[in-house]
DNA sequence: AATATTATTGATAATTATTATCATTAAGGA
DNA sequence: TCCTTAATGATAATAATTATCAATAATATT
């Protein structure tokens, strides 16, 4: 025996790809807590932590500070507008001529790409 | 009179120049104890947040949980090793292109891209 | 289906990271 | 040189994350 499937972690899972927001941990807490009072931070904290590991959800990296994560694993980009610190998915924003570039000029194994672009939003413009 | 030019600052400022390593705060802070054992480590704090803001050194975005910073502003990227954790500098990685289509197919105001390579390195491998 | 094993949980303590406070110092204009 | 006040150093306060541990529940075994 090696890996559960506890209600929690599916919970934390499901909540997660509904919110298109790209929460914090604390963000996607009070959101899992409204759906199972039950359900405590640091459950939110391993499982969040584990589903990065598995793969299977995505850590945003910003510059706000705090981490956000994605329940979106599919390839895609992302932007932060530097007054509102709202995250905007960016799709079809292809990547494969950087890594390309990458691998010939360094050598190096890569396994990812993560593109965060900054500026600022439509609206706060 | 708004912002002073005091001797920690330009300490801190040059130490991380001199270091290329990528330090993260505590790192930073090490470094510049070594050589001013009188600086604290709030000064450090306080002054890698206003260099950041400035624009005079760059926070790197990394999936290890800690920020790690960079005195080099020039355009380059960054390659993070899975194993060793280690970043690694990438130079003329051309991102005009991407920052092009994201302005032409979402209609952006961008100021900056920050893009982040992860694979493992040689020495790893 | 019942039982045994143990990974996971919830609650909370402990730890770590970051920020705020405040008396003192010193940068830089008058 | 004096004056004003931004910045410092020390430390307290706060926030974020991780560790602890008894209780629970997932799942392999019988």
């Amino acid at each position: 025996m090696s890996t559960r499937n506890t209600k929690q972690k599916e919970i934390i899972f499901t909540t997660l790809c509904e919110l298109r927001t790209h929460p914090t941990i604390l963000e996607l807490y009070e959101a899992v807590h409204k759906k199972e009072s039950s359900i405590g931070q640091a459950t939110v904290y391993r499982n969040v932590s584990k589903l990065v590991e598995e793969g299977k959800i995505l850590k945003v990296l910003t510059k706000d500070g705090v981490d956000h994560y994605d329940g979106d694993c599919t390839q895609h980009s992302h932007f932060m507008c530097k007054v509102c610190h709202r995250l905007i998915d960016l799709y079809d924003i292809n990547t494969d001529s950087l890594v390309k570039q990458v691998r010939k000029d360094y050598s190096l194994d890569i396994f990812g790409v993560h593109v965060l672009f900054e500026g600022i939003c439509k609206k706060c413009k």
